[in-house]
Parts: structure tokens; C-alpha cells; sequence
RNA sequence: GGCAAGGUAGCUCAGUUGGUGAGAGCGCGCGGCUCAUACCCGCGAGGUCGAGAGUUCGAAUCUCUCCCUUGCUACCA
């Protein structure tokens, strides 16, 4: 594999990130980040919708313009990634001129080619929705049930994208690719939404809504979500129908789409209809994640349980977004829903990152230091009994990765790690050191050191920091790629001194923790 | 209503094509160790494997019925 490009779903820029667009963010960068790890040409995107009559609402509410209510709310978006550290290579904005240009170009590429189609359409439309509704969809008292207000009759010509020529081809796709659709039990349900599939509108009066980009050559009507929003993943990348750029060429398809179950349809029909009207090759994959729970319930606002990703850093006063990352990519199986709650982090953190692996660090440098004064003798080096668990450990988190299993790859992680500190209690290098043992004691502590290596390559794409500081304590170079990595990463020669062994990751409600303040 | 996925120890969940006394992690209790971040290692808890019936020498694992949860989708109103 030599190149890996990932993207994320563009998050409406309506409001402030919560823990559920930082869930999408997480999953998606320790995605990427396994495969810098693997890959030497990677890419990976993500950014903010920002068009759209609900931004043209809020935005007047709040008494600005529509481009600086967008620029305040991104910068949002982007600084709450900054704090937990999202490796993104380039983050698009819809509003982006380059971005704008060329929609509006393969607006017109699909238009001069038959599949977009002027159509007068007659309906009920709710603004809030920006969505003409069919009756089926209203509640009793004919109200729209998401915004609970009464639809407009509203009769309007648009744009329609041919949707149902690619019915047929999309389908087969789906059926002839198992792995197309991730988790595969959502391929069913989309290719039962797929049987009553129809044209979809694609664009919108100006006159009910202005802040969208402009179709070209017809001013009464601008471009509606799908192939604004959606195409920002080619777009990005130097996409243009009049010739694209190198990097395109090289990127495009799209290893992977991590989006949430709730757009699977828009991104597994819609996009795929556009795609195959464009005549480009198709995302690889399509990972539809499920949802973060707070304390098992369902996130929303009327609930008032939205919590913000920082805030949550804020609360256990953490200076690293290592913890929360961890624990939002091991927490759910693939594409189920997972749970946060205070409880449930503090404890599974504290557990596998301080408990296991941090002090499993923590005290075989110690003993290094204390037995050899930080020196790995020559003679310690060589054939490690753990090596064939830690190699068989790599290949089964490579596997997992392959298909998304993220939770899944952790859990073999930190079964190494259990593993390591039952190898360090079996043979008690302690016991050894009294009875005057000292090489077998330095090659247990030696072997131990060479799979913590191999720990910290593997953690990383979860704990980026704590990595860097595992690696530092252990003169253990991380660029490595996984496929390269062995059990021979140290050096004979001085390791590492007293006042340099540091606690990776202290307990979230331990006295260290709290002097630390 | 249809389709689909589930209901297994306090919690989160594993349990391949039916077969030695039903598992893991966390939490909890007890014991051990003392290198370490009050950490690590070991042991334990006795959960009618949603309910009932059936097939079988034998079912958590197959069949049927029922109850409940979740997702997708319809229809009546």
C-alpha cells in the first residue's frame, strides 16, 4: 500500500463542535494515522458546510453577515481539532472560492451532459428543513416533525440530478463489493432505501435561498447540499472537470469516507450517483460509524447533555487529548454505538493507559536504572521470548485496521501489554537482581523494553503524545514504518538516566495527578 | 406491518459449522509480590446464557411461538 486518503463527513457550521462531530474527528485520525504508519503518501481531509438557508437564518439572528457567522464557527471546528490534536492534512471550507468554482463547473458538466434536468415541482416545503416534505412525512396536525412547524405550499422549478438512470449500477456495485459498506449489516438497509430511490433536486430558488453557490448562466437558482457538500472530497484534492491536478490523480479514489450512520444514504446513493455521472472510479470504502451516547442516552439539545470535547478536557484538567481519544476509539465496537460517561472514561483510561501500559514502562526503567544504572549490555540483546506474541500482536492490529476495527485493534494492544506485565511478575527480575542473576535479569528487562517498542508504534495512532514520550524514554525512533518493525529496536549502550524516567500518563484521581495542578 | 440486528456474570461485551463442569475486560472481595503511577500477578463471585415448547444421545449455539430493545422501511389513520 502506498498511499491512504481518508476523509471526514464536513460538519454544518450551525453551531459549536460536540463530542459526537469529536468522535467522527478521533475515529478518523487514528485511521489516518495508522496508515502514515504504513503508507508514505497520505492524505487526509476534513472541514465545515457552510451553505444553506439555516446559516442564512442563524447568522441573521445573531446580527452578522453570513461569511462571518461561518468564520467565527470554524474557527471553532478547527480550534476544538487542535486540542486533540487531528492530524488533518487540509481543511475545506464550502465557501472556499476555489471549492465554489469548481461545483459550480461540475454543475454544469452534469447539466451539458443530460444527467441534471430542469423540472417544476410542486410541494410542501419546510424552510427549516430546506426540504420539500412528502404528506407521509408530517405529523398528525400536518406539522413537520422535526421543526414542528406547518410547510408552505411552494411550486418551484429546479434542477434535478437523473439519480435513477444509476439506480441499477449502484446497486450492483453494492452487492458485487461485501466491503463497500462498512459495517455490512448497513449495506442492507441501503439497498432497501435504493428500491423506492428517485431524482433528487439539486438546486434551490434564489429566492428562498440565496447563501449557496450560484448556478451558472441562471440566476434565479443556486446549488442545493448534495453536490455542493458532497463534493467537497474531490474538490479538495484538485478535482476539476477541465483537468485535474496530479495530486487528484494520485489520491482520488478515496480509501475510505468516515462518515455517521445517519448520512450513509447520501453518501452510499447520492454520491456514488454523482460519481458514476462524473465517470470517476468509486470511494473504496464507506465506514459508517454509530453515535456516542452521554450516560446511554441519546445527545441533544432539548436534553441539555451536549457536551463539549474540550469541556471534557477542561473537567479532569487534561493536558493532553490522549485519554479522550483513546477512550472515544475503543469504546465501540465497529459502527455500533458507543457510551461516554465520566465513570466509565476515568476508569478504562486509568486502567489500560496508566495501570497497564504507562507504570508497565514506569517500572522496567526503573529497574534498568536501578540494577544496570540505565546501561543495556550487549549481552542482554538477542532472541526475546516475547517477540512471536508481540509480531503475531502487529499483524492482528494491521488486520483489524483493515477493516476498521478500531476498538477492536486497541484491545489487542493492550493484550500485549497484560501479557508484558505478566512475562515482568512470572520471572521477577527483583528476585533475579537479589540472587545475584544479573544477565538473565537484564535480558528480561531488555525484552521487555523491545516489546515496549513495539507498544508505543502501536499506540500511537491512539495516544500520539504519550507515544512521543514512550518513545523519548526509550531512544525508540517512531517513524518506523509497522511493516519494518521487529523486536530489535535498542541499542547496546546507556538507555536512560533516573531524572529522565517520567510517568507517561498519571491516573486520572491520583495524588500525583493532583499535586500536578 | 415488513426486513434486519440484538437480549449471556454489577457494568461493557466474546462465544466459529450444536458436545469435556458457560468465558474476557472493568468494578468488587481475598491472597501474593514489592521493581513500579496505592501499581502488577493469582484466586473468587456460583449468571435458570429474554420466556416457553420442540428437534437431538447432547443446545447459549438449530426449529417454532411469545416478550422486550435498536435500526431501516411501509401502511392505516
Amino acid at each position: 500500500m502506498e498511499r491512504f486518503y481518508t476523509t471526514t463527513a464536513i460538519d454544518y457550521v450551525n453551531g459549536a463542535p460536540h463530542i459526537g462531530h469529536a468522535y467522527e474527528k478521533i475515529l478518523t485520525d487514528v485511521i489516518y494515522r495508522h496508515f502514515t504508519q504504513r503508507c508514505d503518501n497520505t492524505f487526509f481531509l476534513t472541514g465545515t458546510d457552510e451553505h444553506g438557508i439555516k446559516i442564512q437564518k442563524t447568522s441573521k439572528e445573531q446580527g452578522m453577515s453570513e461569511k462571518e457567522f461561518c468564520d467565527m464557527n470554524a474557527q471553532k471546528f478547527k480550534d476544538a481539532w487542535k486540542a486533540l490534536d487531528i492530524n488533518y492534512s487540509k481543511f475545506i471550507r464550502t465557501t472556499d472560492a476555489e471549492h465554489e468554482k469548481v461545483v459550480q463547473k461540475i454543475f454544469q458538466k452534469l447539466l451539458e451532459k443530460g444527467d441534471i434536468y430542469k423540472h417544476k415541482y410542486t410541494g410542501l416545503y419546510c424552510s427549516g428543513c430546506e426540504a420539500f416534505l412528502s404528506e407521509k412525512d408530517l405529523t398528525e396536525d400536518g406539522l413537520c416533525p422535526d421543526h414542528q412547524k406547518k410547510p408552505e405550499v411552494v411550486s418551484e422549478e429546479n434542477y434535478f440530478f437523473k439519480l435513477t438512470k444509476y439506480k441499477d449500477a449502484i446497486i450492483k456495485h453494492i452487492k458485487t463489493n461485501p466491503d463497500f459498506i462498512i459495517p455490512s449489516f448497513r449495506a442492507n438497509e441501503v439497498l432497501n432505501q435504493l428500491e423506492n430511490i428517485e431524482d433528487i433536486s439539486v438546486s434551490r430558488a434564489k429566492s428562498n435561498v440565496s447563501w449557496n453557490i450560484p448556478v451558472l448562466g441562471d440566476e434565479e437558482q443556486g446549488i442545493y447540499v448534495w453536490i455542493d457538500a458532497l463534493s467537497n472530497y474531490i474538490t479538495a484534492i484538485g478535482y476539476d472537470p477541465d483537468g485535474s491536478s496530479e495530486q487528484f490523480k494520485e489520491l482520488w479514489p478515496v480509501d475510505v469516507h468516515v462518515i455517521g450512520k445517519d448520512i450513509l444514504k447520501f453518501h452510499s446513493i447520492y454520491w456514488i450517483g454523482i460519481l458514476m455521472a462524473l465517470e470517476l472510479p468509486l470511494p473504496k470504502h464507506i465506514f459508517a460509524h454509530g453515535w456516542i451516547t452521554i450516560d446511554q442516552t441519546k445527545m441533544s439539545k432539548s436534553l441539555g447533555n451536549v457536551i463539549s470535547p474540550t469541556g471534557i478536557l477542561e473537567a479532569f484538567n487534561l493536558e493532553i487529548p490522549d485519554p479522550l481519544r483513546y477512550y472515544m476509539a475503543s469504546s465501540a465496537p465497529c459502527g455500533k454505538d458507543g457510551n461516554y460517561s465520566d465513570e466509565d472514561f476515568k476508569e478504562k483510561v486509568n486502567a489500560h493507559l496508566a495501570n497497564s501500559m504507562g507504570n508497565l514502562l514506569n517500572r522496567t526503567l526503573s529497574m534498568l536504572v536501578k540494577y544496570f544504572e540505565g546501561d543495556i549490555k550487549p549481552e542482554f540483546l538477542g532472541k526475546n521470548e516475547l517477540s512471536e506474541q508481540a509480531m503475531e500482536t502487529i499483524k492482528s492490529v494491521k488486520h483489524h485496521f483493515d477493516y476498521f476495527e478500531i476498538s477492536e485493534a486497541a484491545q489487542k494492544i493492550i493484550e500485549l501489554v497484560d501479557i508484558t506485565n505478566k512475562y515482568v511478575t512470572d520471572n521477577a527480575p527483583w528476585t533475579l537482581a537479589k540472587e545475584g542473576n544479573m544477565e538473565r535479569c537484564g535480558v528480561v528487562l531488555t525484552n521487555v523494553l523491545e516489546i515496549m517498542c513495539v507498544i508505543t508504534s502501536l499506540i500511537y495512532p491512539y495516544c500520539p503524545n504519550i507515544a512521543r514520550m514512550m518513545s523519548e524514554q526509550l531512544s525508540f525512533d517512531m517513524s518506523i514504518k509497522l511493516d519494518d518493525l521487529t523486536c530489535a529496536n535498542l541499542k547496546a549502550g546507556h538507555l536512560i538516566d533516573k531524572e529522565n524516567i517520567k510517568p507517561v500518563f498519571l491516573r486520572m484521581d491520583s495524588e500525583l495527578a493532583a499535586n500536578k495542578k
